[in-house]
DNA sequence: ATCAATTGCGTTATGCTATAACGTGTGGCA
DNA sequence: TGCCACACGTTATAGCATAACGCAATTGAT
């Protein structure tokens, strides 16, 4: 599972991720990359699965759309919850990771014998930047 | 926005949903509506709008479906943040309103400048009936 | 080195989710 | 009565995602 060394097709969609100032949707990643090759929705789909389970990709459900994980350090898959904030003006997205939020969750989890797989949690709303102007 | 009367259509889509013991998606409402006379998705997706709107339907992100709300209370838009527990096995959708979730998310929003319109907690899992079995 | 197993790849086809755009009908109300 | 707002119905289209097939490349134990 670990990102050990991507493929040509991975490689290129984290690359189109990580150039983009916005979430992206797999069907925009694959019209980027049409002059690499790609035909197929299925090739960016594939690889958007692995570098998701990689961790170094997220996936904003809200938005049917995906984004290179800005937080630097350790990838590999999922250690904790992160919420993301997003903004509707210029689609800036901010990843937050705290412990407060995780340990609420899984307290009311528990209370409700739930047990918990995956989490999402996003904010819409506007940046900083966006709501100065 | 007062659900003051509901219109035919609204009136069916609700009810089809609170007969469910799970998420449906608008496709799976218009199937069971045909019957009453529904022939297009817009007609769905247009009562499900208003619904929303009204508070007494949710739209599950990662699920990419519609409930009915359960919280019995005060229906109105959305006063607070609402999150789910949807059990993978059996469909059932918890609603947890919490306010120390609420708070924490809108301090973490504040500290960025992020001004916060609509917030998704949805936490995908098992529920104790079916981590008993 | 070789074979088997796994994984990734490319392609075609299809299915599911959601909205645009147009026109009709109806009820409230000045 | 004439206007306005809103719900409705219909057709068409856009946008998101996966099934199923077969081939190629890689790995890894023998």
């Amino acid at each position: 599972m670990e990102p050990r060394k991507l493929t040509r097709n991975q490689a290129l969609v984290l690359e189109t991720l990580t150039q983009a100032e916005a979430p992206l949707s797999a069907y925009t990643i694959l019209d980027k990359l049409r002059d690499h090759g790609f035909r197929a929705p299925l090739q960016v789909y594939r690889a958007l699965e692995k570098l998701t389970e990689f961790g170094i990709v997220h996936r904003l459900e809200s938005l049917n759309a995906f984004v290179a994980c800005t937080h630097p350090h350790d990838h590999g898959p999922e250690k904790g919850v992160i919420a993301f904030a997003i903004c509707e003006d210029c689609g800036q997205v901010s990843e937050i990771s705290d412990p407060e939020i995780e340990d609420r969750l899984a307290l009311l989890a528990t209370r409700r014998r739930f047990t918990t797989e995956k989490t999402t949690i996003e904010m819409r709303g506007h940046c900083g930047n966006c709501t100065a102007a």
